[in-house]
DNA sequence: CCGGTGATCCACT
DNA sequence: GTGGATCACCGGA
Protein backbone atom coordinates (compact mmCIF):
# COMPACT_ATOMS: atom_id res chain seq x y z
CA UNK A 1 0.00 0.00 0.00
CA UNK A 2 1.22 3.64 -0.73
CA UNK A 3 0.52 6.21 2.15
CA UNK A 4 -1.90 8.53 1.28
CA UNK A 5 -0.23 11.36 -0.17
CA UNK A 6 -3.01 14.04 0.42
CA UNK A 7 -2.04 14.19 4.00
CA UNK A 8 0.81 16.65 5.20
CA UNK A 9 4.99 15.64 4.27
CA UNK A 10 5.64 14.97 7.40
CA UNK A 11 2.57 12.30 7.84
CA UNK A 12 4.06 10.84 4.59
CA UNK A 13 7.44 11.42 4.23
CA UNK A 14 7.81 8.73 7.19
CA UNK A 15 6.03 6.45 5.06
CA UNK A 16 7.52 6.93 2.03
CA UNK A 17 10.84 5.72 3.47
CA UNK A 18 10.99 1.43 1.49
CA UNK A 19 8.98 2.69 -1.27
CA UNK A 20 9.88 2.25 -4.75
CA UNK A 21 10.55 5.02 -7.31
CA UNK A 22 10.57 3.33 -10.65
CA UNK A 23 11.46 5.13 -14.40
CA UNK A 24 11.77 2.33 -17.41
CA UNK A 25 14.39 0.04 -16.54
CA UNK A 26 15.50 1.61 -13.09
CA UNK A 27 13.83 1.05 -9.76
CA UNK A 28 15.20 2.50 -7.39
CA UNK A 29 14.12 1.30 -3.15
CA UNK A 30 13.74 4.64 -1.39
CA UNK A 31 16.03 4.69 1.85
CA UNK A 32 15.91 8.72 3.21
CA UNK A 33 13.53 11.56 2.55
CA UNK A 34 13.29 15.41 4.05
CA UNK A 35 9.78 16.50 4.55
CA UNK A 36 9.37 20.63 3.11
CA UNK A 37 6.25 22.36 4.85
CA UNK A 38 4.75 25.07 2.54
CA UNK A 39 3.07 27.89 4.80
CA UNK A 40 5.99 27.86 8.09
CA UNK A 41 8.65 26.51 6.81
CA UNK A 42 11.74 28.80 5.51
CA UNK A 43 13.45 26.20 4.01
CA UNK A 44 11.12 25.25 1.52
CA UNK A 45 10.60 26.49 -2.03
CA UNK A 46 7.36 27.24 -1.45
CA UNK A 47 7.77 29.69 1.45
CA UNK A 48 7.09 32.95 -0.26
CA UNK A 49 4.54 31.87 -2.38
CA UNK A 50 3.95 30.29 -5.86
CA UNK A 51 6.83 31.06 -8.68
CA UNK A 52 7.10 29.47 -11.94
CA UNK A 53 9.82 26.43 -10.48
CA UNK A 54 7.56 25.76 -7.54
CA UNK A 55 4.25 25.54 -9.45
CA UNK A 56 4.05 22.09 -9.27
CA UNK A 57 4.24 22.17 -5.40
CA UNK A 58 0.78 24.19 -4.88
CA UNK A 59 -1.06 21.58 -7.51
CA UNK A 60 -2.47 17.76 -6.54
CA UNK A 61 -0.51 15.65 -4.40
CA UNK A 62 0.86 12.46 -6.26
CA UNK A 63 3.06 14.69 -8.48
CA UNK A 64 6.38 14.48 -9.20
CA UNK A 65 8.51 18.12 -8.38
CA UNK A 66 11.71 18.50 -9.88
CA UNK A 67 14.13 21.35 -9.92
CA UNK A 68 17.76 21.54 -10.52
CA UNK A 69 20.85 22.98 -7.89
CA UNK A 70 24.31 23.72 -8.89
CA UNK A 71 23.54 21.47 -12.10
CA UNK A 72 21.83 18.65 -10.50
CA UNK A 73 18.26 17.82 -10.74
CA UNK A 74 16.02 17.04 -7.38
CA UNK A 75 13.01 15.34 -6.83
CA UNK A 76 10.06 15.68 -4.27
CA UNK A 77 6.71 13.75 -4.21
CA UNK A 78 4.01 16.60 -4.01
CA UNK A 79 1.48 16.15 -0.95
CA UNK A 80 -1.04 17.44 0.54
CA UNK A 81 -4.12 18.75 -1.14
CA UNK A 82 -4.12 21.27 -4.35
CA UNK A 83 -3.81 24.91 -2.68
CA UNK A 84 -1.48 23.20 0.00
CA UNK A 85 2.21 23.62 -1.19
CA UNK A 86 3.91 20.62 0.57
CA UNK A 87 6.75 18.17 -0.51
CA UNK A 88 8.89 15.31 0.19
CA UNK A 89 12.45 15.44 -0.79
CA UNK A 90 13.99 12.19 -2.13
CA UNK A 91 17.24 12.49 -0.55
CA UNK A 92 18.48 8.39 -1.47
CA UNK A 93 17.89 4.90 -2.98
CA UNK A 94 19.37 1.74 -3.54
CA UNK A 95 18.91 0.25 -6.79
CA UNK A 96 16.86 -2.98 -7.19
CA UNK A 97 16.46 -3.20 -10.73
CA UNK A 98 18.78 -1.55 -14.02
CA UNK A 99 21.70 -1.70 -12.01
CA UNK A 100 24.21 -1.06 -15.26
CA UNK A 101 21.53 1.24 -16.94
CA UNK A 102 22.31 3.75 -13.65
CA UNK A 103 25.92 3.33 -13.32
CA UNK A 104 26.39 3.89 -17.09
CA UNK A 105 24.02 7.33 -16.14
CA UNK A 106 26.71 7.89 -13.41
CA UNK A 107 29.71 7.22 -15.07
CA UNK A 108 29.37 9.42 -17.75
CA UNK A 109 30.01 12.21 -15.18
CA UNK A 110 32.58 10.57 -13.70
CA UNK A 111 36.15 9.86 -13.56
CA UNK A 112 36.02 6.88 -11.02
CA UNK A 113 33.99 3.84 -11.18
CA UNK A 114 30.44 4.25 -8.48
CA UNK A 115 30.13 1.63 -6.32
CA UNK A 116 26.56 0.32 -6.16
CA UNK A 117 25.57 1.49 -2.55
CA UNK A 118 26.16 4.97 -4.34
CA UNK A 119 24.36 4.87 -7.34
CA UNK A 120 21.52 6.45 -6.19
CA UNK A 121 23.15 7.82 -3.01
CA UNK A 122 22.29 11.83 -2.29
CA UNK A 123 19.08 13.72 -4.31
CA UNK A 124 20.86 14.57 -7.38
CA UNK A 125 22.21 10.95 -8.14
CA UNK A 126 19.27 9.64 -7.07
CA UNK A 127 17.74 11.62 -10.32
CA UNK A 128 20.85 10.90 -12.12
CA UNK A 129 20.14 6.97 -11.38
CA UNK A 130 17.14 7.05 -12.41
CA UNK A 131 17.53 9.87 -15.79
CA UNK A 132 14.83 12.21 -14.08
CA UNK A 133 15.36 15.67 -15.24
CA UNK A 134 13.25 19.05 -15.38
CA UNK A 135 11.38 16.86 -17.75
CA UNK A 136 9.63 14.44 -15.65
CA UNK A 137 8.42 18.32 -13.55
CA UNK A 138 4.94 17.75 -12.94
CA UNK A 139 4.64 13.93 -14.04
CA UNK A 140 1.82 11.75 -12.43
CA UNK A 141 3.42 9.04 -10.09
CA UNK A 142 0.26 7.40 -9.46
CA UNK A 143 -1.61 7.14 -12.79
CA UNK A 144 1.31 8.12 -15.01
CA UNK A 145 2.82 5.98 -18.11
CA UNK A 146 6.55 7.31 -16.96
CA UNK A 147 7.81 7.05 -13.97
CA UNK A 148 5.70 5.44 -11.06
CA UNK A 149 5.86 5.55 -7.15
CA UNK A 150 5.41 1.92 -5.71
CA UNK A 151 4.70 -0.20 -2.42
CA UNK A 152 6.92 -0.59 -0.28
CA UNK A 153 8.00 -4.43 -0.21
CA UNK A 154 10.09 -4.70 2.64
CA UNK A 155 9.81 -1.23 5.26
CA UNK A 156 12.51 -0.43 7.20
CA UNK A 157 13.59 -2.54 10.49
CA UNK A 158 14.72 1.08 12.34
CA UNK A 159 13.28 4.17 10.82
CA UNK A 160 15.73 6.81 11.72
CA UNK A 161 14.81 10.54 12.33
CA UNK A 162 17.02 13.81 12.71
CA UNK A 163 17.69 17.48 10.99
CA UNK A 164 17.57 17.85 7.25
CA UNK A 165 20.99 18.07 5.62
CA UNK A 166 22.32 21.34 4.62
CA UNK A 167 19.71 23.54 4.86
CA UNK A 168 20.29 27.14 5.80
CA UNK A 169 17.28 28.04 7.80
CA UNK A 170 14.94 25.99 9.87
CA UNK A 171 18.15 23.83 10.33
CA UNK A 172 17.04 21.94 13.25
CA UNK A 173 13.81 20.67 12.51
CA UNK A 174 13.96 16.79 12.52
CA UNK A 175 12.05 16.42 9.34
CA UNK A 176 14.44 13.82 7.91
CA UNK A 177 13.78 10.02 7.87
CA UNK A 178 15.87 7.22 6.51
CA UNK A 179 16.02 3.41 6.50
CA UNK A 180 18.68 2.67 9.53
CA UNK A 181 19.97 -0.24 8.10
CA UNK A 182 20.87 1.17 4.81
CA UNK A 183 24.04 1.67 3.48
CA UNK A 184 22.54 4.13 0.90
CA UNK A 185 21.84 6.52 2.93
CA UNK A 186 23.28 9.93 2.44
CA UNK A 187 26.11 11.54 4.47
CA UNK A 188 24.58 14.24 7.00
CA UNK A 189 26.16 17.48 6.82
CA UNK A 190 24.96 21.24 8.30
CA UNK A 191 24.64 23.67 6.64
CA UNK A 192 27.68 26.14 7.27
CA UNK A 193 25.31 29.58 8.08
CA UNK A 194 23.04 27.06 9.64
CA UNK A 195 20.02 29.32 11.52
CA UNK A 196 17.97 27.99 14.11
CA UNK A 197 14.06 28.03 13.15
C1' DC B 1 38.32 20.31 2.24
C1' DC B 2 37.43 23.04 -1.94
C1' DG B 3 35.97 24.65 -6.50
C1' DG B 4 32.61 24.16 -10.25
C1' DT B 5 27.97 24.39 -11.22
C1' DG B 6 23.62 26.81 -13.57
C1' DA B 7 18.80 28.01 -12.87
C1' DT B 8 16.06 31.02 -10.29
C1' DC B 9 14.53 35.00 -7.87
C1' DC B 10 14.43 39.73 -6.43
C1' DA B 11 15.90 44.40 -6.15
C1' DC B 12 17.12 47.57 -9.02
C1' DT B 13 17.58 50.23 -13.46
C1' DG C 1 16.09 43.92 -18.92
C1' DT C 2 20.18 43.21 -15.88
C1' DG C 3 23.27 41.94 -11.84
C1' DG C 4 24.25 39.55 -8.01
C1' DA C 5 23.12 36.65 -4.23
C1' DT C 6 21.39 32.34 -3.12
C1' DC C 7 21.05 27.33 -3.17
C1' DA C 8 17.31 20.89 -0.49
C1' DC C 9 24.69 19.34 -4.71
C1' DC C 10 28.80 16.62 -6.74
C1' DG C 11 33.43 15.13 -7.60
C1' DG C 12 38.10 14.72 -6.84
C1' DA C 13 42.10 15.68 -3.94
Amino acid sequence: MLPDLSRHSLEVAPLLVGCRLQLGAVTVRLVEVEAYEGGDDPASHAYRGQTRRNTVMFGPSGHLYVYQLHGSFCCNVVCGPAGIATAVLLRAGEVEAGREEATARREARRATPVVPRDLARGPGNLCRALGITTEHNGADLLAGPVVRLLPAVRTPRTLGIGPRVNVATAADRPWRFWDAGSASVSVFKRHPRAMAG
